[in-house]
DNA sequence: GTCTATAGACGGATAGAC
DNA sequence: GTCTATCCGTCTATAGAC
């Protein structure tokens, strides 16, 4: 008797935040105006206020819906890792691989907007507007938490500040990877057209792996070529 | 008698630029209004369409101001690499060095607004405005195929594709970590606070020569750790 | 070159009918 | 839940006095 959903309006709301995700990766937060997510969603100009209750709310809305599951899954990985190993250190190899891998999975599903929201996610890394770096930043903590801890047992012979640093710099080449996989990077207007992800994961994780175990800046042995 | 500079007129000019600079990193184009630039420079809210016709206008005097130089830095230092290897092949890490070096070393010049430019710079790589891009796109086209260029000569056996992807794995880990120079990045909120950037330059490059050196991803043979 | 004043478009948000 | 109509603030740009 009381079997029915209690509000089945969903429809709309899904509408809205497909339309803003996707106006967000072309014109940036700023740029996108509620009358372009609303007129593109097929929806009333006041439904955005109504579902959400204001611009703010609906990009972390946006955010959420996908997110909050990608960190899920790194954090579920890395579990497993964790498991299996039974006490003894990870490779390093397969925490990364945990952490990059689960965000180009999800960067190369193109059918149900992963892709989308990849990008989206890729270019907010380096988002001005205050409130969603905070947000972002927040989403982020438990993850970053686990996978540096992580990397710190698993690389007890490096300084952590090193670590730090060079999970910095994998986390700027994977972002720019993803956020150029639309066809947004005109500054290397050539780079290849067969953007297959299935290609672009062996290629990024070999790239990180050969910059997370170069020699240290200090160390005097390294190759000279 | 006609000793006189014909329009001593710069210095408001000149305090207009450097205040959009500043509330471009902080705030995005879209984000920094004509009256927060002019309230900032202490000018008259009309000036910047006196004195560069537009907004828009105004974002490609930022970015001349300073990007023409370091480009100019850049090939002249790759001339000096070709010239003096006399018809041999260059080494991949002192090209490698000769892009990124340059870069570093003004995002080192607190003094001079260096820093703030280069943070400007790193973020808008990733930038939603079509206008700004294709902006970027244009002043960067010879660098990136002198550069480009050069790295396929000094490695004929890798394939061109991987030699494209890797440079731009390399562009986005730069871009990442100068724009966290600042402290804009609250992802790893404990970035140690040494951020010397003699000390990143070292960092930097250890890390982007270990990931063009490392095993490309087809090859077998990559260690397992 | 600098200023005031204002035009004219667009922004987010909401009240209230249906 | 959806819609229209509208408030009110801010935006870029410009006209015209000084």
């Amino acid at each position: 008797m009381a079997a029915t959903p209690p509000a089945p309006n969903t429809d709309t709301r899904d509408r809205i935040l497909d339309a803003a995700e996707r106006l967000f990766v072309e014109h940036g937060f700023d740029g996108t105006s509620m009358r372009m997510i609303t007129g593109a969603a097929n929806a009333n100009l006041a439904a955005v206020n109504y579902h959400f209750g204001s611009k703010d709310a609906l990009v972390q809305a946006v955010f959420r819906r996908r997110l909050t599951a990608l960190n899920q899954r790194r954090l579920a990985a890395l579990d497993r890792l964790e498991t299996d190993a039974a006490g003894e250190p990870l490779k390093p190899s397969r925490i990364v691989e945990a952490f990059f891998g689960n965000a180009l999975e999800l960067a190369a599903d193109t059918e149900q907007g992963g892709r989308t929201f990849m990008r989206l996610l890729a270019r907010t890394y380096n988002e001005p507007n205050a409130f969603v770096r905070q947000f972002l930043a927040e989403e982020y903590a438990e993850v970053m938490d686990r996978f540096l801890g992580a990397l710190f047992r698993a690389l007890p012979e490096v300084p952590r500040a090193e670590i730090l640093w060079r999970f910095h710099f994998m986390i700027g080449a994977m972002a720019f990877a993803i956020a150029g996989l639309g066809g947004l990077s005109e500054l290397i207007d050539d780079l290849p057209k067969d953007d297959d992800p299935a290609r672009l994961l062996p290629r990024l994780m070999s790239f990180l792996l050969g910059g997370l175990r170069a020699p240290l800046p200090g160390a005097a042995t390294a190759p000279t070529n």
